[in-house]
DNA sequence: TTGTAATGTCAACACTTGTTCACTTTAAGG
DNA sequence: CCTTAAAGTGAACAAGTGTTGACATTACAA
């Protein structure tokens, strides 16, 4: 169906180095779900075609497709845990936590937007397999965040629970904005620093509410 | 592949009423959909045959699959909207506005399980088409709650802009509470009490740095 | 009751799909 | 260099896919 491209030799597989097909056929991944086409839908045999193996091969990288979509997930994650760990290491003065937060968030996104955008596609997609990887990388970066956060002279005091709330905040508030940034401003800076400045605004608006809290219990 | 049902007669089409396929479709699209797959990876033919009518019929309701898609976003939303158009019309008191919201929103997903769970999942989703439509009557919900925003007093003399910004924030943080509340708590009641009164907590805070947000500009 | 548009059926088309098996080729460590 | 495990090949399978065209049935308004 779709008038997809007609004609993709791409590479006569002149045999890779050692582990090169299988970062190939993640690579080929990321760039096939990138173009309207999600997990599910996404098939073994166009995979292969796309990286230019013969379709067998898949078998010799990954025993199932349940399991090189944990693979993906996997890949999929390492930059943003980069991002968090660099935040961690950074000790960035308490006011400016926000802004460096959002930017950080920002960049990582522009930076790795096929592998951010299978993670907002398939966060909720159809395969369960999938999904639930990806939910339980989120849970690990809301535990981190949350920790960091507890740190703050804001929000001493507060319960974990309360933390973790405040972190799921943040970062679905942040992800929103990076979903929108990669789907509709991919090649329009323009619309690209409204969203981003928006992103500010949100984090800043929340950090208001945070300063109020304690009073309000 | 998956180990789907084996046995699904489901009803021997005996020539429903007027319009009742096409509503069959849509409906029977909604629960394949819920059931671990999205979009663009739902075959024509395993949508008819839960239907109970030959592939070819398909065409008599829909004249691509694309049409059928854009008909289940449609279908998919005019719950939401009612939502909203039930809060323009009761003038809730102002600072019962972020609870009424919240539980609005919490019983319309509860109450509307698949269709929300399809908005969730094709949000990002791989269909191009459905993802944009989707989009765009999420454009539209925002700008009628940032309507109802400017008229609450709190609220008074923000820019259009900033009630924008208010409003995806509210809407965006309901929405990520929604699809956790259908991706996991579907049948543990317990976890769905914990998530909601995390939706309150979030929307309270976000409420309270409004409060303080003036003086801040 | 009759005529017509709406629905549904059947057969067939040319493809694509996942997975098997037995082979062949290569990379790289001893 | 030689050996061995890893990586790639090709043929074949049963089954699933979208879409066509010509035909049959039904609902319903006139």
């Amino acid at each position: 169906m779709s008038l997809t491209s007609g004609s993709k030799p791409k590479r006569r597989s002149s045999r890779r180095k050692r582990g090169a097909t299988r970062e190939a056929l993640i690579e080929a991944a990321f760039e096939l779900l990138g173009d309207n086409k999600s997990f599910d839908g996404l098939s073994l045999r166009e995979l292969t075609r796309s990286v230019g193996i013969v379709p067998t091969a898949f078998y010799r990288h990954f025993p199932r497709m349940e399991d090189f979509g944990l693979a993906l997930v996997d890949e999929a994650f390492t930059a943003f845990r980069q991002v968090i760990a660099e935040l961690k290491a950074d000790p960035t003065p308490g006011t400016q936590l926000i802004r460096g937060l959002t930017k950080s968030m920002i960049k990582a996104v522009q930076a790795h937007q096929l592998q951010f955008r299978f993670i907002a596609a398939e966060r909720y997609g159809g395969d369960a397999g999938v999904r639930n990887a990806i939910r339980q990388e989120l849970r690990l970066i809301e535990t981190e965040v949350a920790l960091e956060l507890g740190r703050m002279p804001v929000a001493s005091g507060w319960s974990s629970d309360d933390l973790r709330m405040l972190a799921i905040l943040f970062i679905n508030t942040l992800v929103a904005i990076g979903e929108e940034l990669i789907d509709q401003a991919a090649e329009d800076p323009k619309r690209a620093k409204l969203l981003m400045d928006m992103a500010e605004k949100q984090m800043r608006l929340i950090a208001l509410g945070v300063k109020s809290w304690d009073s309000k219990r």
